[in-house]
DNA sequence: TCAAAAGTGTTGATATTACACCCATGC
DNA sequence: GCATGGGTGTAATATCAACACTTTTGA
């Protein structure tokens, strides 16, 4: 199992990589991951890596690909499942563990060369969250949990790779109701105090729920 | 590696099954399948399975989940890809194999018990085929190579169960300028003969490369 | 008072919905 | 000539796209 674990960080959308410590990959980058274990449910595995990395519990998880190609893996046959993870930039507090000898965010425009196909993984990762992203609002699992209309439309915008009409998307997501009013402002801002606002969660539920997409873009 | 074979049969999905006639699920229908050569490329597998029961080749795959729970089979750890596989209804032979018993296509609503989880991978997979149809005319795999405007929409409205206005549908569909009009009809109706069309993959696939989706409701 | 981002409305173009009748064919 | 599905247009409504200025705040 490996993990694409997103994280925004300004304007960039950075992913989590580690540097081995042992074993003939020893120095080199690569995607946090681990070895199914036989006592362990599959779709449990992200969760465990991601509390070990950043001491993080009921993150936002997702299978987006299975890579199987024979030789994708050099000393034995190697399938994995590869997930993505969204986690929010507020706090947490990355432990690298035993095995890794560092742990960076790296940016997703500018990732170095990393072990067997991680490389790849990494992008179908990012293709497949701009996918969901285009049609819904999972990007607001990046963020902190009280958050500005302008970071929820950068999120999308950084994400994306696009540009959005400030007045146009501000329109659409408030006629959309998925967000709540918190009626507190951002502090020590040194420009007029924005408005923060939290996801609704169960609304949105109940309108996916009917089949309802986000679309933007 | 489990296969979802999904195929239209007048206003039906059907879902093609297995009755195993050997080993411990003896008797039982299932998902086609089968362990994953160390030889083959995980990818390989549907195409690999797909051939050997239907005879057809270059058939629509898509990978849409992984099962791993614990006790998912009941006499050892088993880990499945599953994919799903779009036929189209123009002609195939069904070869049952030597370790099946029978083959048969199910009614999606009507499907029994099966071994281990298999109802619910054959869910999942529904489920999946209706999120991606919802944006990509995949479906155009499940018909014959010229179909009517007509096959085209009860495609969809069979597919997602929904009733669509023709008039409407025809209009958008038609704009969109994904279909070539073969200048044929259907022969041998007992009305008015209807205009045979082609999907124009070379269209919808630089349009895709834009990002452009074909949503139906 | 200045810099920096927050916040807001209107208009024209486009897309979507709702809806009912005539057409062509084989029997 | 009749039964069967094929095929078409229009008007009302909703959505989307383009566009620029005023407001608030801290320094």
């Amino acid at each position: 199992m490996d993990c694409v674990i997103f994280g925004l960080e300004g304007d960039e959308l950075k992913v989590l990589l580690i540097q081995h410590d042992e074993g003939p990959v020893e120095g080199q980058w690569a995607l946090p991951g681990d070895y199914v274990r036989f006592d362990i449910d599959l779709e449990e595995m992200p969760s465990i890596v991601l509390k070990q990395l950043t001491g993080l519990e009921n993150v936002f998880v997702e299978l987006f690909d299975v890579l199987g190609k024979i030789n994708r893996v050099t000393h034995q046959r190697v399938i994995t499942a590869a997930y993505f993870a969204l986690i929010s930039t507020e706090k947490y507090e990355l432990k690298k563990g035993l095995e890794a000898r560092d742990i960076k965010w790296m940016d997703i425009h500018n990732i170095p060369k990393l072990i067997y196909d991680h490389n790849e993984i990494i992008n179908r990762g990012y293709e497949a969250l701009k996918l969901k992203l285009r049609r819904e609002p999972v990007g607001v699992e990046l963020l902190p949990r009280q958050f500005t209309l302008t970071q929820f439309q950068k999120m999308y915008e950084t994400i994306l790779d696009i540009k959005l009409d400030t007045r146009n998307f501000r329109k659409k997501i408030l006629k959309e109701d998925i967000l709540i009013d918190t009626n507190q402002k951002e502090l020590n801002v040194p420009y007029r105090a924005p408005n923060l606002y939290t996801f609704n969660a169960e609304k949105y539920d109940t309108l996916k729920a009917k089949g309802y997409f986000l679309n933007i873009y």
